[in-house]
DNA sequence: GTCTATACCTTGGACCGCGAGGTATGTCGC
DNA sequence: GCGACATACCTCGCGGTCCAAGGTATAGAC
């Protein structure tokens, strides 16, 4: 939360990317793990260790819902989005939108860019 | 470090931004946290807990320069950027712009952003 | 003489990310 | 039938960053 007094205001870009993923389709935690190194041109490698918590943490909050489903012969539990994710994960993207403008801003000289 | 194993890809943005703001002129470390205020439109809030562990740490590692300057009966300690810390921030700032963009891929939906 | 702003600094803990490790099953080659 | 590899889930504990809180000291205002 980059805004009011903010509290490790670098932290939560897993979480944003793992509802922005499952806002377009169900997904299974070891398919996330691809789909970002993927998505991202490789350049952002998330573990397991970093997802499968996210994902609990999550769901736990009652922003994603799980179900489990055996596809050929293997069973794997797919996440959905719930309404509460859904805001959540706007918030946390306008959160990034805002704080990446802002380092850009110091990084041009200090002149304010007007939102991208 | 985005790129290899990357280990805590999300930090070094206060060292990042210390050293841009040194780029422009010689300061001290007060200065620097008001400055990070503003020139970020109020978003970033990095208090005087990090940006004094940083100046000491990038000092220590041959990047910043100090000099004790006495400016109207106060005591500053102003700092420069050497040869060595602006290579350092040109990588940093490259790993930040990397990293910006794969962030920005993924929540696109995958689409490669051809770098900004 | 007290209060606020300036200016420096350190410490403790919180939190997050992450590697390393552990389990289990399916598939492919030999 | 057996080993190696990919799939798929999970947790633990270390380590690094950030940050609030606190501490010192001087200058200027009122």
């Amino acid at each position: 939360m980059p805004l009011p007094g903010n509290p490790n205001f670098m932290a939560g870009v897993p979480e944003l990317v793992v509802l922005r993923l499952l806002r377009d389709r169900e997904m299974y935690g070891y398919e996330i793990v691809q789909a970002i190194r993927e998505q991202s041109g490789e350049v952002l490698s998330v573990g397991e260790g970093v997802i499968y918590p996210v994902l609990h943490a999550l769901e736990k909050d009652g922003a994603l819902k799980s179900r489990r489903k055996t596809v050929g012969g293997r069973s794997r539990v797919y996440y959905t989005v719930t309404p509460k994710g859904l805001k959540r994960f706007e918030v946390l993207a306008g959160d990034w939108s805002t704080l990446a403008a802002a380092i850009r801003a110091v990084l041009n000289g200090g002149q304010h860019v007007p939102a991208v």
